[in-house]
DNA sequence: TATGAATGAGGGTTCATTCAT
DNA sequence: CATGAATGAACCCTCATTCAT
């Protein structure tokens, strides 16, 4: 790799990791590019380079860093060695809202305009070398549950959104409940929900 | 009331249903106060007589439109006359959904930088005369039910929350499942967290 | 009249004659509305309560300006008390041709991307009250000139678009003869052109 | 020629013909220099290796274009086997006319910011070995005419002016008349022009 | 109360030109 | 010779908000 080469690299990281941060602190609305280009020390003609728009970068974001969460999540979960399916599966939804609650801009950031269908994708599509497919890792969690499942991608859907809802608004408003209040209540609703989809 | 409280009172009305068109046909972030005030048929400054600025109409004309729709599917469950707890749920979830299948502007307006806060609000402190307390019917159709509930508020959260974030997924973009493939999934799982908590 | 319609129309006037002191030193690409506004000493935004942009403004100058400047030589024409027809029409030629040569900046403002559609539009649908309709001067000429002519529109255009075209070449260019040599040519080329039309 | 020399010559033709197709399909305004490597295949800088900036590749073509158009009427009037010289003038005049509707891009491509000046060097000083000073031919034809004229080049000159101007209008908006409506028009006041300037 | 002209900071975006490689 | 990433000034335009009438 040449010199320009990795300066160019250098470029891209830097608008991705200023745009995290202003994205995370201010929110999408209230960055704008010249503030992004501005932090980084790049000329504003450079972020066109790189990026169509801001929404663009938002999405490349989006898609990385819940990508790494989730990895994560299912890194520490392999180390947890929990026995049980479900057990797992609250395991790492308990970590993901841990995660989210200690960076609420991050949870506010990948939270908002945020459809299953971006997330899905995220999640499938690693935009990084480094980032794997956890929908995979999901599958292969199903698989070594010892149970057969009905629509398993829907039981995931229907947890995630449940989760992502309810966390959200327990850790950015406390409201109706704290997060520690919420997550025995999760824990019991994800179990029944995984129980309903289980072929006995 | 005078002439001028009747002009007065009208050029409000205008202003609340004009937003609420431009809201739901164009989204909040592309409606300018600019379109708001042309379209209404008022000048700039009359708007800022009466709001703060757009979040400001925004509000209140959320509070205003989910008290109508949940009131409306209370009624509607009234005349079907369900004598489960939990079918009424269902029934009132399913109208909810079908109501908002049917103006996705409606949707996108309502669920967008929703938090459960601003829902709750909306639901217990109607801003006309005519909108009813919904938590209050709530509690009166579990009063009815014959059951003794734990945290009864937090069930319903947590059924709100689930049915909102699948429902805006599965209307929006018809991902990962159709709405009306959604709905036994949801029927189910919503009488699975009921049962949850049901104290016997 | 009111102040605020004294100040706004006050306002109206400065863009437009700022503008056109640009336009006809700076040109109409090298001339931003950032220029005219802050020559003229309004905000940015109020030049986008009165024009389009840049291209609107310019289309109403031309059309007063041209009118203007045709009414005038018809003014001229009338005092110089010329009997024949093809004597007022060269005489038209000549004093529109020295009124551009004094001011080149005008010729240029005027000529470019003008096509004999927009000219007739200027000459006919006056802007400004004071504007009159040169077209129905024309044909007032034609009467009184005891001929009857074929296509009299037909031979009016040939004759501008000759005049404005090598005119512009001789004053701006001075090429490939000056304005004061050209002028006899024009004026025999233009009397054969009006014989041609003459029904005998 | 060497391998380099004929990549850089073929780099140089790609540019000039990249361009042209640009300038005559979106215009010269909204042609950028990016556009114009783009589409050539070549880099940025190397734009600036060959010109100066969008102005000069603009005249080189301008130049070669006309050239060419004005040669092949030549060629053609030789072919015709015309006797008059009026007659070679009028069906050269017309080849043009026709040559410049069928092709709306190049009329506008050379007309725009064309002067006489321009054009007089388009038609003395070719770019290319292959073309041919057109004055030269002119020349030629006014010898074998068998008249003597004064002032010929005026006469060419108010001639070209002429048929230029009034031809874009016809041509680019049919107003007020459309080009085979104009035609015969011009040819008549072209024939006029001719006999003014013959010594008889 | 009601008006709507005026504001001007701030937004996103383009593009000719340079220069290290 | 050729590259193309980087520049940053300059552009047009929007819009929430104010205030004299």
């Amino acid at each position: 790799m040449g010199k320009a080469d990795q300066n160019k690299k250098a470029k891209l990281e830097k608008l991705l990791n200023t745009s995290f941060d202003l994205f995370t602190s201010k929110g999408l609305n209230k960055t704008s590019i010249s503030d992004i280009v501005e932090k980084a020390g790049v000329a504003k003609g450079t972020f066109y380079l790189y990026f169509k728009d801001k929404y663009d970068i938002r999405n490349r974001l989006i898609a990385h860093k819940s990508s790494q969460l989730f990895t994560q999540a299912y890194d520490a979960v392999c180390r947890e060695n929990c026995e049980e399916f479900e057990d797992k599966i609250v395991f790492i939804m308990n970590y993901v809202l841990d995660a989210l609650a200690a960076n609420k801009g991050l949870l506010s950031f990948i939270y908002k305009d945020l459809s299953w269908a971006v997330f899905k994708k995220a999640l499938t599509t690693p935009v990084n070398n480094s980032d794997t497919d956890f929908l995979e890792l999901y599958y292969k969690m199903l698989d070594e549950s010892g149970h057969k499942f009905r629509d398993p991608e829907v039981m995931l859907f229907i947890s995630m959104e449940l989760v992502g809802a309810t966390g959200y608004s327990s850790i950015m408003y406390n409201d109706p409940i704290s997060l520690d209040e919420l997550k025995p209540h999760l824990a019991q609703t994800v179990k029944s929900i995984i129980h309903n989809y289980i072929i006995s």
